[in-house]
DNA sequence: CTTAATGCAAACCGTTTGCATAGAT
DNA sequence: ATCTATGCAAACGGTTTGCATTAAG
């Protein structure tokens, strides 16, 4: 499984990349730091080293597999990048991540990138609060 | 100086504070890390521990004095909270930072938080790229 | 005089790296 | 057989904390 993906990006076909593949295209689960990934696996009796994980998920974001998203302060989550651009909500109780896109939002972006003389080359935009489960 | 502003907040008046408050007015340059600060004050022959001036930058954010943004993936800044809220332009070049704020986004912000019955709390725009130092 | 603020050094914690071993091609 | 990937433990770097000392009210 995820052979294909593998050699595509030129890396080799081993267990760890294969098994930390798996977890990003759980439905879900969209987003994962390291550390929720190297419990899961722990869980699931892999053995694989935490520094194993984050060299991955490196290499994946490199080869532009994976997006990563500094959410909180100081932690790092990825997401699998095989979609479209989007947003996200982030729920500050209890971390709960939504996604969302709007056109007139990104449009206007590119204005503002023009206005400014910026070429742009990413942009992020995170709405913070409390979601439907926790503020009611 | 900056008496009225620190008793207002309920803190003393003490020199740390004062010259911290003095370049958070710096109009030269309003985006300031931890590290950058005390490097400044160390320059200016002042005494002061990197420990006090992020114990001083906490206690300025818990009562809304500054805000806090993580722009780069390891290192958190902070700018006086008197203006009005604003998003940013950052160049990943050279880190330069530009302030915009889009009446537009902002109430597509507003709705798509609505959707999604989240409480907004907070929200932050990011456009990266290079600037027009930067790419020319 | 009482209590908060400071400087210093050590602790912290997420992340990265060095190195010897195991595994993929 | 070669060269990359892995696990482990140690290192790293920004940030926080414990503690004895200093200073504000």
């Amino acid at each position: 499984m995820y052979e294909k993906l593998l050699r595509k990006a030129g890396l080799k076909i081993t267990g760890p990349r294969q098994k930390i593949l798996s977890l990003l295209h759980d439905k879900a689960k969209r987003h994962w730091s390291a550390e929720s990934m190297h419990q899961v696996l722990l869980e699931q009796g892999e053995d694989v080293g935490l520094a194993t994980v984050y060299r991955v998920l490196t290499q994946f974001e490199m080869c532009g597999l994976v997006k990563r998203h500094f959410f909180e302060n100081d932690v790092s989550v990825v997401e699998l990048n095989e979609s479209e651009h989007h947003d996200h909500l982030v729920c500050v109780e209890c971390g709960a991540v939504e996604e969302f896109l709007d056109d007139v939002i990104e449009q206007h972006q590119k204005k503002i990138a023009d206005r400014f003389n910026f070429k742009m080359t990413d942009h992020r935009l995170i709405i913070y609060g409390d979601c439907a489960k926790c503020h009611k």
